[in-house]
DNA sequence: AAATCTAGCAACCGCCAAATT
DNA sequence: GAATTTGGCGGTTGCTAGATT
């Protein structure tokens, strides 16, 4: 079927902007508004194709545009909706004012991307929920996962205590979000601005995978909706560190984890999926906030005795 | 100081869906 | 209803500045 290109490369100038071209897009755009973006560049005496010109106005040019320098809270924002979306940039640039899809993008890429990944974060929100080909049904959190532990990649050595302590950790994040949603779907529920406070973030479960475009929420019926975090501990949520992309992590486990039916949910499953007895895990929640995700390593391991580990963090670093 | 490497970013490309003819 | 146009989106590329050797 051939279409007729947006963009005819004849004699077409292609690269950077000069600043003399933008002059002319911006007074062209000001004169006669967006659109028509076929004829604007001969009309506006431009040598660029109009797709070139509608990215450059939509990207650069428009007023009101905020560039560079963002803020923890944006970094927040925007790793919350690309776990719940995945790499819908517009959809997230939404949820953010004055910031164009293409940089946060380009943000999400060179930036909070590694910093996940370097902090092992990816193995819960990154590479699970970027997938852009997961099914619609892959994050509902069932009882049935609940009970089957998710394996995860060690990148480097880890004990079998370490592993086993890792594995909590995904049990944490599961069994909240499966408690959190009976409770969200029987709470009522305060609309979703978009401004994302640090009090209202991360209170539905981090999705195992992300479907291409049906986010966990959706599933759920509960889309634009957040709850209010009511089993966490708050007397430490002050000393936690906001202004990192572990910091949003750490909201997860400072608000959510203290909740004696989850800690009660995973001794069980410890006991059903490992020989040992549930007392055997301690957990030591009064210390939970003070920690960053990457995964527990040998050394993070709080040995009490050979066989008894004190999961101060539970695999939150 | 020069060469090489790397990260960040602007821009391009191809695909898709909605709108229009 | 089919064909075409247009706008929008996300992935990727390639340039550039700064860092490193």
């Amino acid at each position: 079927m051939g279409r007729t290109p947006f963009c005819s490369s004849d004699g077409l100038k292609k690269g950077a902007w000069t600043a003399e071209e933008d002059q002319k897009l911006i007074s062209y755009i000001q004169k006669h508004g967006e659109g028509g973006w076929r004829f604007l560049p001969q009309k506006a005496g431009l040598q660029r194709c109009g797709k070139s010109c509608r990215l450059r106005w939509a990207n650069y040019l428009r007023p009101g545009i905020k560039r560079g320098d963002f803020t923890p809270e944006e970094d927040k924002t925007i790793i919350k909706l690309q776990a719940e979306l995945g790499n819908r940039w517009a959809a997230i640039a939404r949820h953010l004012p004055n910031r164009t899809d293409n940089e946060i993008k380009n943000y999400w890429n060179a930036h909070l991307k590694k910093r996940l990944a370097s902090m092992g974060a990816d193995q819960v929100t990154v590479s699970g929920a970027a997938s852009s080909s997961g099914n619609s049904d892959s994050n509902a959190v069932t009882d049935t996962e609940c009970a089957k532990p998710q394996q995860s990649e060690p990148t480097k050595q880890r004990s079998a205590s370490a592993l086993l302590l890792n594995k909590l950790a995904t049990r944490v994040t599961q069994c909240v979000g499966r408690l959190r949603a009976s409770q969200t779907l029987q709470q009522p529920t305060m609309p979703f601005n978009g401004g994302a406070e640090s009090s209202d973030i991360f209170c539905h479960p981090l999705p195992s995978s992300t479907p291409e475009s049906t986010s966990w929420a959706d599933n759920n019926n509960i889309s634009n909706s957040l709850t209010i975090p009511e089993c966490g501990t708050t007397n430490a949520i002050d000393e936690r560190d906001s202004s990192s992309s572990a910091g949003v992590l750490n909201d997860i486990v400072a608000s959510e984890f203290a909740s004696p039916t989850c800690v009660d949910e995973l001794s069980d499953w410890v006991n059903t999926n490992y020989s040992i007895e549930p007392e055997q895990v301690q957990i030591d929640y009064s210390d939970s906030m003070t920690v960053g995700y990457g995964g527990l390593w040998d050394d993070d391991v709080i040995v009490v005795d050979d066989d008894d580990y004190t999961v101060g963090s539970l695999g939150f670093l």
